[in-house]
DNA sequence: AATGTAAAGTAACATAGGTTACATAACAGA
DNA sequence: TCTGTTATGTAACCTATGTTACTTTACATT
């Protein structure tokens, strides 16, 4: 555990906080696809990404949902540092995308780190910064691409947190993620294969060209 | 000015700060309708609205736009606050929804400020907190909500944020704001009118029960 | 009052995406 | 090899939204 922290944060903490990390910080280690945070859960600690990915979602009352941004390896989720300030539910859910390697950070030491820490801080205000812009993105995704685009842009993203051409999914797992049904996702699939840009395959797909 | 800034950020900051915050301020008054900050625009400075409400809006390549949200009167721009820290470019375009009374704090003194005022430390995390929460809302709103839906609910927002239940606007701007076209809106504006929400008027719309 | 202009109304049609229903293919396990 | 199950393919249809084209209305200016 302490070669990933020195590893992925070693360069952004100073000896001391990085001593204090691996004191109170718990290790945690996660299976593929379970669910880390739900919606309404109450926060309290904060994950440090040492290795793999998380899939970050948002779900409205009808239980339909959508895939906002990975969190990868160096990252740490914003909604549950805010949480983590303000004693306030999730407002997303954290699956697993693959095994996933954390450690969990103690609300009351990531407040008190903040004034003790230059580093800690610029830390925080950072990972605020890169998920408002993953923010953005998702909306960019949203409001402004087609679903065939969404669905390219979709599988390349997931290949590049997986670090393979081969992503292992069902055309019904693609859909949930995208809010929208099976039906357009194979039809759109089959598209995209018609112009050589995938491969479709049973329970995967190949990216070509990425 | 300084009525403004004791009344709605009194509560919020010690004496010392409110006293830093009235020597480096600068006072800014702006007119409706007028672009404060653009996409692209380097940002050396983050304003505080002390009166007014501004309409945050997001771009894609092809000129097409889409309002995000809006800041109101005690908030601050969280892509200013990111994009101060790390020099980076604008993402987001920011437009005076009505005059607006703004107090700009320099890039520097705001870095200053972090490590210098709890006070501070607290109110800028939980602006990224409030935007964050104003994103997902975002979110929800394109990803979820069907046209007509969308259109009531930016009846009811511009509503608010210019404290009247008439909206000085054109079928056109509704549709520019919301991202598709002047025909659509017309369509589901007499929609809404049929079921009593609303009354049309040419430049301007009246929500009933508001 | 006559006229010009921007806003709003509306019909007719085009398209993306959602839905239903069923057929076929891939694979696992007996 | 046979069989059951899940994934995928696909046609036919439906609906929301986008587009084009034109008309009508409100209002300001002369």
């Amino acid at each position: 555990m302490s070669e990933l922290l020195q590893q992925n944060y070693g360069f952004l903490f100073q000896e001391e906080l990085l001593k204090e990390l691996q004191e109170v910080g718990v290790y945690k280690k996660i299976d593929a696809n379970s669910t880390i945070i739900d919606i309404d859960n109450y926060i309290t600690s904060m994950p440090l990404v040492l290795s793999g990915a998380i899939k970050i979602m948002r779900e409205d009352n009808d239980g339909d949902e959508l895939v906002l941004y990975y969190l990868e390896v160096g990252d740490t989720c914003a909604m549950t540092l805010s949480c983590c300030m303000g004693q306030v539910k999730s407002q997303i859910r954290a699956v697993a995308e693959t095994d996933v390697e954390l450690l969990m950070i103690p609300k009351k030491k990531m407040a008190e780190w903040l004034s003790k820490y230059q580093s800690w801080q610029e830390f925080v205000l950072q990972s605020y910064h890169n998920r408002m812009e993953e923010f953005i993105e998702a909306v960019d995704t949203i409001a402004f691409l087609k679903m065939d685009e969404r669905l390219y842009k979709y599988l390349k993203d997931k290949a590049m947190v997986n670090h393979s051409e081969v992503i292992q999914v069902t055309h019904q797992q693609i859909a949930n993620d995208l809010h929208t049904s099976r039906v357009v996702i194979s039809r759109l699939l089959k598209g995209l294969e018609k112009e050589n840009k995938i491969e479709l395959h049973r329970n995967h797909i190949k990216i070509l060209q990425l």
